[in-house]
DNA sequence: GTCTATACGGCGATAGAC
DNA sequence: GTCTATCGCCGTATAGAC
């Protein structure tokens, strides 16, 4: 029970160091035990399995990671400056966080398997406090009318899509790591007054 | 030689239908076989490796698929007509593909090794006819000054990511694959319409 | 060309001794 | 808790019958 804490915490950091480094497909579990120094079988008593132990260090790092962008979609802030500082924090934490952008793209793909990660990403995005306010803000002729469904798709894909094609605006542009991060750096002010325009009576 | 060519074409199709269903990764050579109705030592006459298949298979697809999209793109079309058909064929053809966003986002987040499909991709987006026309148009004074790489990336978050969320926006809105294929219908006129407002002058 | 049979090393997972 | 030893599956390869 001493060593307990700390073997598990040893196998969870080795792991998540490997499977951001070189993808969590390419990562054997023996490597893993070999990097957090201890057996192949502990491995197995801790997390009963790769994929479990998969699922340990996402539901972490959503947890880590959503608290903000939660509190900011139903905080009571006007709606512009909402989706200012909703974009910003987004791109932030993705920008920090590459780890997050590979394992939702994994998960993504076989999201019929996955119900206990799609559940984590599903509740990252409780927008029924937004939903109402973009209807209020159109009935009261503020804003146009306009699908919430709609706009809160396009808002994430302007902000997260960018990073899943992160190697291919790099090849196309011929930039490096470091010229991509700036570009997505200018993506903070761009994509809100996108989505603000969208809203906007013409 | 007279089976060979249907073979080999057996074998080319069963991969790719396994491939786009289940991802690269979780699909055997094994299943390959029994799906095709052959040997496990006929993957390895006609194919090397699975690798290999893999190359042949990606290329394939893209290739179908990306004919329409350059035409127009190059083409010497009016900007905004060119963005509203731009649009509306990758939507429809996504829309015939479902799972084609979701494996090429699968494989471009491991691209660092993937050097064949990274290329094969990569002349999918032959922008610099658009880039010069976009250019041009400010110039003009038609449109606002925009970042070409950004007003692309913005055009292709919005066009291909809803389907990378599928089963997200499905489980969120609770409604059947049919009901979101309706949805992603609604894009092909939205999308334009956005794309085209962020070039406009305020 | 197509098959059966077999082999290799690496993988994820696990049984059982301590 | 931690270990060794082992299981069955994987991708890949090859030898040899038809």
């Amino acid at each position: 029970m001493a060593k307990s804490r700390n073997t598990e915490q040893k196998i969870f950091d080795a792991a998540t160091e490997l499977f951001l480094e070189k993808g969590v497909d390419r990562t054997s579990v023996r490597e893993i035990a070999t990097k957090a120094g201890i057996n192949l079988a502990l491995m197995n008593y801790y997390f009963r399995s790769k994929e479990n132990l998969f699922d340990a260090i996402f539901t972490q790092l959503v947890k880590k990671n959503s608290e903000e962008l939660i509190r900011i979609l139903n905080s009571e802030l006007e709606l512009e400056e909402k989706i200012r500082q909703y974009v910003y924090v987004y791109i932030d934490m993705l920008s920090e966080n590459p780890l997050l952008v590979s394992f939702v793209m994994a998960i993504l793909h076989r999201s019929r398997e996955r119900i206990t990660e799609m559940k984590a990403i599903s509740n990252l995005y409780a927008t029924d406090q937004f939903t109402k306010q973009l209807i209020d803000e159109a009935k009261k002729g503020n804003i146009r009318r306009t699908d919430p469904t709609h706009f809160f798709v396009d808002m994430l894909s302007l902000i997260a899509f960018p990073f899943a094609i992160k190697m291919l605006v790099m090849d196309k542009n011929n930039i490096t790591e470091e010229e991509f991060m700036l570009f997505i750096q200018e993506r903070k002010a761009r994509v809100p007054e996108m989505l603000i325009d969208s809203l906007r009576h013409r």
